[in-house]
RNA sequence: GUGGACGUAGCUCAGCUGGUAGAGUCCCGGAUUGUGAUUCCGGCUGUCGCGGGUUCGAAUCCCGUCGUCCACCCCA
């Protein structure tokens, strides 16, 4: 195959077979976000490069190394959305949504990140991206966390855990990143390399590091929890007061940061053990500095973003997948009359059996192939139409999903006799 | 960006220490001149990822490159 007809690098197509599941997870969490009165939005897949500078933070790995950015023919530096929050937020900005603003919103599409793939991580990717706009108080937390909760077990998917922290507010982020920063000086020669480089751009991160020898060095770290202001602490307490109400469990990971910036108080993240290294389903958290710091009036904001890829691999785990469903009715057709003839019946039965599916034998074939064809599609009636049955103005039909002989109807019956049959084959639409 | 494994028919794969490719499956036809399983018979498809090197000779060895998968990093 030519080299130049490969799919992107890390952009995948989804295929029929897949399919399934995407819809139903759509459809899932579709009408799970309804319930809990979130409403869609669409917004532009390209923005201002400045946009993801300014709200995702200039020394992210995001923005430093993962961002699709070009120049248009105009000269604006645009780029590909590496996540929808930031539109968002700009929509919301200028449109003028902002004033006494109280909205729930979602949208749903492609996210695009310049990574090496692997398990999980594409260079395009989808996510829903859910968002509350101008709630202050824990009670949004708890009801985006509860609604996350409710999505698991409407998908029947069970391995997944949720993990809370709080960063509260920049200040007390700013003071607690100096604690770090000192103690991990005084350690620096235990290090390695790649935490060593975080510690003047970023030592947070070093908490999150996977290499099992600097464990006991972070366990010794000072802790985030100890340097919340009074508000973020009165607010996390809110808040696990009432997931423990809503019943929802969670574990407290002082070490969870988020690799945005524009996170402040509330962080989560749903993990699951089923995924591999890229564990992280679905994660969010509050930004209450996001809007106002992108020239909005100041609202404060919390959300989350879920990845589709990753919510797929658990339904189909869990093979709570909607299968893809056959046809009710495959029509054979056999003669140069039969055929146009066969054509019209199938018209004639998608008239009057919306929904059932009636898929039509095309581009020929011997009746042994049609009947082969007939079989595999999944049809639970066979309907035969040759120029023999056309003489004597009958159709005849052949129930696939067991052994049953043919019989045979006169052609202005045939709607109510496939009804009829598909009723005692017990045949379920939907 | 770094590391490891792997690229052979549409799909799943075999091919030992170099002698220019094979099985299963799928698809098509026939046995059954108008009936879906199974069985039997027959048929179709390959620039052995790509480029270069070593060799009388490379799917096989070497180098490069592209891609896939997994991990690091990072994150959904």
């Amino acid at each position: 195959m030519s080299p130049q007809l490969q799919a992107v690098r890390g952009m995948n197509d989804v295929l029929p077979a897949e399919i399934g599941a995407w819809q139903h997870l759509e459809r899932v969490l579709g009408g799970l976000l309804h319930d809990y009165g979130y409403e869609e939005l669409r917004v532009p897949v390209v923005e201002h490069t400045e946009l993801f500078k300014r709200s995702i933070g200039e020394y992210t790995d995001i923005v430093e190394k993962e961002m699709y950015t070009f120049e248009d023919s105009g000269g604006d530096s645009l780029t590909l959305r590496p996540e929808a929050t930031a539109g968002i937020a700009r929509a919301a900005i200028s449109n003028g949504l902002l004033r006494g603003a109280r909205l729930k919103l979602w949208t749903a599409g492609p996210m695009f990140r310049h990574e090496r793939p692997q398990a999980g991580r594409f260079r395009q990717f989808h996510q829903f991206s859910v968002e509350a706009i101008g709630f202050p108080g824990p009670d949004v937390d708890a009801e985006l966390i509860a609604l996350g909760a409710r999505l698991w077990q409407r998908l029947g998917v069970t391995r997944v855990r949720l993990v809370l922290n709080s960063l509260g507010t920049s200040a007390a982020r700013a003071q607690y990143r100096g604690a770090l920063q000192t103690y991990f000086q005084a350690h620096e020669a235990a290090l390695d390399a790649d935490s060593r480089r975080r510690l003047q751009g970023n030592p947070l991160r070093i908490l999150d590091s996977k290499n099992p020898a600097l464990r006991a060095l972070i366990e010794g770290a000072p802790v985030l929890t100890d340097y919340l202001d009074e508000e973020s602490r009165q607010h996390f307490a809110a808040l696990r007061t009432m997931l423990d109400g809503l019943g929802v469990t969670y574990t407290i990971n002082p070490r969870l940061v988020r690799g945005l910036d524009y996170y402040s108080r509330t962080v989560f993240e749903w993990i699951s053990d089923a995924l591999g290294a890229q564990d992280a389903v679905c994660s969010g958290g509050r930004y209450d500095g996001l809007i106002s710091q992108l020239g909005g009036e100041a609202t404060p904001a919390v959300g989350f973003a879920l990845g589709i890829e990753r919510v797929v691999e658990l339904i189909r785990q869990a093979g709570t997948a909607g299968q893809s469903r056959p046809p009710a009715v495959y029509v054979i057709a056999n003669g140069a009359l039969a055929e146009p003839r066969a054509l019209q019946l199938a018209e004639q039965l998608r008239e009057a059996l919306p929904g059932q599916g009636v898929q039509m034998n095309l581009g020929g074939g011997s009746f042994k192939t049609q009947f082969r064809r007939a079989d595999r599609s999944g049809a639970c009636l066979a309907l035969i139409l040759g120029d023999a049955e056309l003489d004597r103005g009958m159709v005849a039909l052949k129930p696939l999903r067991r052994e049953a002989g043919q019989s045979e109807c006169p052609l202005p019956d045939l709607p109510a006799r496939v009804q009829k049959m598909l009723q005692e084959e017990s045949w379920t639409s939907t």
